[in-house]
DNA sequence: GACCAGCCTTCCGTTGTGCGGAAGAATGCC
DNA sequence: GGCATTCTTCCGCACAACGGAAGGCTGGTC
C-alpha cells in the first residue's frame, strides 16, 4: 500500500502542483474513496496541504523531509557560497545538478536578470546527453551506466540536440580530456552552457555545475571561472563522505 | 499503515540525515521486518536512498516532489533575485521563513562568509517567537492563532530569549506599526535580527524574511533594505495566489 | 581459526486494517 | 429549480500487511 502512498505524492508536478481530490483520482487510478482517505492522512501528517479553493498541494513538512535529502538541499548547501561567486563574477544562470539514471535533476538554480532566460528550475529534470551538466558528469560515470544512458531512446529538443550515440561517446572523451563540458542549442537554440564534474572524497564525481550562456558568447571564456568554482565546491566536498552515483 | 510510511521518511532529521534499518525500526517503533519493508518499497520508488555502508538517507526523487511545495522552493524561487540582493548589498545572513504553528520554517538561508554565523538551515525551524522573521509573521496572524501559540510553552535559548507573552503581544503591536520586527539577542547572544513581512495576492501575509546581524550593530541602518527587498518580494507574489496560512 | 554480537534478510501462517461501492451532501452553473 | 460535478461518510468484506522465528552476513575479539 506504500506504492498507493507514493503515487498520490507522484501525481503533482511542476506544471501542476496543484490539484483537486477528484485529478488526484485520475491521475493515480485510484477509486475516489481511496484518494480521499489516503490524501487525508497526507494531509494530517503534513505531506500534503489543502488550500481554500479545495485543492490539494504538496506540504511543507515534506519538503522540510526532502530537504534532508544529502544529494539535495545538503549538497547545495555546502555549494552555494561558490554557486554565488560564479553568479556574482559573470552575471550569467548558474546551476547544480546530480545524475539520476540517464537524466540530471537540477538541485540548484541562480537566475540572472538580463541572462538568457532557461527551462529549468530547482527540482526539475533534463536528459544528461542533452545538458553541459549531463555531459559532465556522464564523462566521469561508469562506463556500463553510460553504455545504459546511449542505450535508452534520445529526447529531441532542438535539431542540435545529441541524438547519436558514437557522437555522444567522442564527446565525452573530449570532457574528459578537457575536464569541461560545453553544450551547444541543445535545449534551446539561443543558449549553450560549460559544464564541470564537482568531486567528493576519493575524487568521485558527485555533482556538476554549469552556467547558461547566450549562443553569441564566447563559451571559453567562461571555462576558467567554471573551473574554479567547481573546485572550490570539490574541495569543499572533500571532508565529506557524500556517497557517489550508482 | 500511511502513518507507517510517513513516520519511517520522519525518523530522520537534520541531525543525522543517515540511519541503519536498526536505527530506523528503534526510532518508529516499529518491529524489524515490518521496517526492512516499508524502507525497501520506499528506496524502490525513490523516496530513500541506500549508501554503500548499508545507511539509508532520503532520495533525491523526495526532494524533488517537496521541491513541489509551493511554500516551500515554489516561495524561494520568486523571493530569490531580491533575497540575493539584499545579500549583495549588505554582505550580512538573510533568511526567509513561512509560519507553521507556533514554529517557523525556513524556507532558504543566504549565509554570508563573514558574517556572524547563524544556526538556522533550509528546512530547518525555530519558535515564531524567538526570531525576527517569526515576529513579523505573527504581527500579522490571525488573533486567535497568536493567543494558540502565547499559550503554548515558551522555549529559551538565551536569557533575552522572550517568555511573557504580554511582552510578545506588545511587541507585536509594535511590529504592526513600525513595518519591522528587531529581535535581540534571542537565539544567540552575539546576533539581532531585523524582519519584515512578505505579502501575496489581496495582501494576506504569506512569508517573511529578515537579515541577521551582530549585536554591535545598528538594526535600524538595515530597515530600509530589508523593507524594499520585502516589498519586491510582495509585488512579485501580487499575481500569484500562494495561499495564506491556516 | 573460532566464537560472538549485532545487523540484515527471508519465510510464511495469521488477522485486522485497508478497500471501495453506494448513497448522500455540497457547490456552482445554466 | 434542476443538473452536473466534486467531495464526504458508511460499512461489509477479503486479502495484503503484519511480525516472530530462523538463518545468513559482517566485523571485532580472543
Amino acid at each position: 500500500m506504500t506504492a498507493r502512498v507514493l503515487d498520490v505524492l507522484g501525481a503533482f508536478t511542476a506544471a501542476t502542483p496543484e490539484l483537486s481530490l477528484t485529478e488526484i483520482s485520475r491521475r493515480t487510478g485510484l477509486p475516489l474513496t481511496t484518494t480521499h482517505r489516503l490524501v487525508g492522512e497526507l494531509a494530517a501528517w503534513g505531506a500534503l496541504e489543502r488550500g481554500e479553493g479545495g485543492l490539494y498541494r504538496v506540504g511543507l513538512r515534506l519538503w522540510e523531509v526532502g530537504a534532508l535529502a544529502p544529494r539535495g538541499l545538503g549538497l547545495r548547501e555546502r555549494a552555494m557560497p561558490y554557486l554565488e561567486d560564479l553568479h556574482e563574477v559573470t552575471r550569467e544562470n548558474v546551476q547544480l545538478a546530480v545524475l539520476d539514471g540517464a537524466e540530471v535533476v537540477y538541485v540548484e538554480r541562480l537566475a540572472a536578470r538580463d541572462a538568457v532566460s532557461i527551462r529549468s528550475r530547482a527540482g526539475s529534470r533534463l536528459p544528461a546527453t542533452a545538458t553541459g551538466v549531463g555531459l559532465a558528469l556522464l564523462a566521469h560515470a561508469d562506463p556500463e551506466h553510460v553504455e545504459k544512458v546511449l542505450a535508452a531512446p534520445f529526447r529531441r529538443f532542438t535539431e542540435r540536440t545529441l541524438t547519436e550515440p558514437d557522437r555522444v561517446r567522442h564527446l565525452l572523451g573530449e570532457v574528459r580530456r578537457t575536464g569541461v563540458a560545453i553544450s551547444e542549442q541543445q535545449i534551446e537554440m539561443v543558449s549553450q552552457s560549460v559544464g564541470a564534474p564537482i568531486r567528493a572524497g576519493q575524487g568521485r564525481v558527485v555533482a556538476a555545475l554549469s552556467i547558461v550562456v547566450p549562443i553569441e558568447a564566447n563559451p571559453h571564456a567562461y571555462v576558467p571561472a567554471v573551473l574554479a568554482a567547481a573546485r572550490g565546491i570539490s574541495r569543499a566536498l572533500g571532508a565529506s563522505a557524500l556517497a557517489t552515483q550508482p
